[in-house]
DNA sequence: ATCCCGAGGG
DNA sequence: CCCTCTGGAT
């Protein structure tokens, strides 16, 4: 591909609405807000299908204060941590409310002072419905970086910054989206798969069985 | 049977 | 640092 045409090629995916069924979730800071924060340890399609019905009656935090703590479980029985993460979406809306008047904040501070909403969450939802150069960096960033010394150490404020000096504009977002998707098919938590990673040999990660299964 | 994952608490 | 929360994946 020409240049040109590699921009064309990212500018198309960067228009493209990944996931329509949860449209309502990535065009409200609200909402946006809410799915990622209940995410965690749930897969994509189990948080697509508990959220769908619930953002149809609820897109504001007033609505949810109004729908409550066992009605929001009613909604997300189905995915994990449901028990914490009802109670801190509930302390989090009384928060919008009281605090910031009904709307979310665009603000990291006042952002991860809601219940539930830490740095990864507070990045989304100021890269996303925001528009801040912010990046998210999740736990398969955070592994890959660390594995192959792209972006070593423990704190991911270190991490954060350094995996933006060396990842060149403007498909930093893109790169980043690698990193995500590289973590969780290749570079594994559990059973890594050296064997096809496309950047082994520049990775000083070397795991005890990096063989591939016998048969397939 | 054990690990995943993000946030929070001890 | 350690641990807990949970359904799902392995």
């Amino acid at each position: 591909m020409t240049r040109a045409q590699i921009f064309e090629f990212y500018r198309r995916l960067a228009e493209a609405d990944p996931a329509p069924e949860t449209e309502l979730a990535w065009t409200n800071p609200y909402t946006l807000l809410v799915a990622v924060a209940l995410s965690a340890q749930a897969t994509d399609a189990g948080v697509n299908k508990a959220t769908r019905a619930l953002f149809e009656r609820v897109d504001s935090p007033a609505a949810m204060l109004a729908l409550g703590e066992e009605g929001l479980k009613a909604h997300i029985k189905t995915i994990g941590l449901f028990n914490t993460k009802a109670k801190n979406v509930i302390a989090a809306a009384r928060i919008l409310v009281e605090q910031h008047g009904g709307v979310v904040p665009r603000d990291r501070a006042a952002l991860e002072a809601l219940p539930g909403v830490g740095r990864k969450t507070a990045n989304v939802v100021l890269n996303i419905a925001f528009g801040e150069e912010t990046i998210a960096v999740d736990t398969h960033i955070f592994r890959v970086a660390n594995r192959t010394g792209l972006a070593p150490g423990k704190d991911v404020r270190a991490v954060e910054d350094r995996l933006v000096r060396v990842t060149p504009a403007p498909f930093r977002a893109h790169a980043h989206h690698w990193l995500i998707l590289h973590g969780r098919y290749v570079c594994k938590a559990r059973r890594p798969e050296c064997w096809r990673c496309p950047v082994a040999d520049l990775c000083r990660f070397k795991p005890k069985t990096p063989a591939p299964p016998a048969a397939g």
